[in-house]
RNA sequence: GGGGAGAUACCGAAGCGGUCAAACGGGACGGACUGUAAAUCCGUUGGCUCAGCCUUCGCAGGUUCGAAUCCUGCUCUCCCCA
């Protein structure tokens, strides 16, 4: 099973090593089926938020690795599943979205995802399932697809268990359906045999092959990718300022980069490995460092991810970003997050716990002062001491910036204007 | 439809008339130590014109010198029975 033949080495084999397979159907069958030409297969994005976060790249990663050697890909979004919601691994019913939002961020994620998977002619195709989910009628349904769900034995299923003592309404309980119809409606228009999707997906994307099998005789897959913790046990991409999306405007390629610079140091290989597209020869010399050297390792896992989402050109400035604030020197830092002040705010003097609040280093002035308190606030190159210390022209430097240091790591440049 | 339980700060959870800006745990943040890691230790964790003041304990009223704590109504959640 090893075939070190790197060019025609099978890609479920690549994604085995790697690390994305967490569960399959019938692996054999899975695997001559992607030997096909033709093979087709499809992963879903819930529209429920306005951007894509680092909890979606692992699938998208993987969906790079299938079509890089030759599956087709379809790119599903649930803006019909969307307008229900699933219940999956939710201790209570989620806040029901308005189709509006649905559909607008339904457009964001089209254009994220554009930047990785290519839609273009019939390689990678982008389908909305609220276009047939849309016009369905009730009574339609529940006739033809309705009546292969067994309600006793999804009421068994883990998903719902939890769900059970906390209350699951009818409308969530109907979420299965939905997904398991939109596997047969991509199976009958595309022939598509193939579902990939998150772990906690595994419960849907199966009422989806179990429906395929009865209503059309036909086996098709299932393939599942970890949910990945990091090593402290926090949940993947969640940080103090919130999730890491993949949307420049909401979380900078700065501190895009700055994310995967301070994952843990047991997290390293294992990213690398979801995360990069570097051969495995490399990920294995990089896997071999230790102790401080790991930093290395973590610069190149940095740097090869941004690059990913944010494109070369913004991951060497992330990077450069990086080395000079961290490095020592006092170079620049154009992929720092700025904040604009005016001219006449800073000749009258600004607080300094106004002016973190300001560049939403602190919540509120009231937490800018404590920052200050602990010792924790620095200006230019000078620890601020003084609560009521005020910034005025004479912290600003030459050319009308000032860098505001906040922790070991928050850096924020204020421009005058 | 009937009966019961409950809603407290980011989360979990104490408090049941004053000493409550609200115990404790987790998380998060700051400091020390380090390698922009982990672990550990110390500190912080409503707002403000900050040794003082203001607004918070589901919502709206009420009792009281005084309410998160008592009363009334409302909203929501959960459990049991139908």
């Amino acid at each position: 099973m090893e075939g070190s033949h790197t060019m025609t080495e099978h890609v479920l084999d690549t994604l085995k090593e790697r690390g994305f397979l967490q569960q399959s159907t019938d692996e054999v069958g899975l695997r001559s089926y992607l030997s096909e030409m033709g093979a087709t297969c499809y992963l879903g994005f819930d529209p429920t938020a306005g951007s894509l976060h680092i909890g979606s790249l692992l699938p998208i990663m993987a969906l790079k690795h299938l079509q890089d050697a030759g599956v087709r890909t379809i790119a599903l979004l649930g803006g019909g599943t969307a307008m229900v919601g699933d219940p999956s691994g939710k201790t209570e019913m989620r806040k029901m979205l308005q189709p509006e939002q649905i559909m607008q961020n339904a457009e964001s994620f089209k254009l994220q995802l554009s930047r990785f998977l290519h839609f273009d002619g019939d390689r990678s195709l982008w389908v909305n399932n609220a276009d047939w989910l849309g016009t369905l009628s009730y009574i339609t349904f529940l006739r033809e697809i309705g009546r292969h769900f067994s309600v006793n034995r999804m009421l068994t299923a883990e998903a719902y268990r939890l769900r059970l003592e906390n209350g699951l309404s009818f409308i969530e309980f109907n979420y299965q359906l939905l997904q398991a119809y939109d596997y047969l409606e991509l199976f009958r228009k595309y022939g598509c045999r193939l579902q990939v999707g998150g772990d906690d997906q595994w419960g849907n994307c199966l009422a989806g092959k179990e429906l395929v099998r009865r209503v059309e005789s036909e086996e098709v897959h299932v393939m599942t990718f970890p949910l990945l913790t990091t090593a402290t046990g926090a949940k993947m991409g969640k940080t103090a300022a919130g999730a890491v999306w993949l949307d420049a405007n909401l979380t900078s390629p700065y501190e895009f980069y700055q994310y995967w610079i301070n994952v843990d140091d047991r997290d390293v290989e294992r990213f690398l490995k979801l995360y990069t597209f570097l051969p495995m020869e490399e990920i294995g010399r990089l896997a071999q460092l230790e102790g401080a050297q790991i930093r290395d390792a973590k610069e190149v896992l940095a740097f090869e991810v941004t690059k990913v989402v944010h494109g070369e050109q913004a991951a060497a400035q992330a990077r450069a970003a990086a080395q000079s604030l961290f490095g020592g020197g006092a170079a620049d830092a154009e992929a720092m997050p700025e904040t604009h002040v005016s001219k006449a705010d800073v000749e009258a003097g600004i607080s300094a716990p106004e002016l973190l609040a300001m560049a939403g280093l602190a919540k509120s002035r009231s937490e800018g002062r404590r920052l200050i308190q602990q010792g924790g606030v620095q200006l230019g190159d000078r620890r601020c001491e003084e609560i009521d210390e005020m910034v005025g022209p004479e912290h600003f430097s030459g050319d009308g910036t000032l860098i505001v240091k906040v922790g070991k790591k928050r850096f924020h440049r204020m421009v005058i204007q």
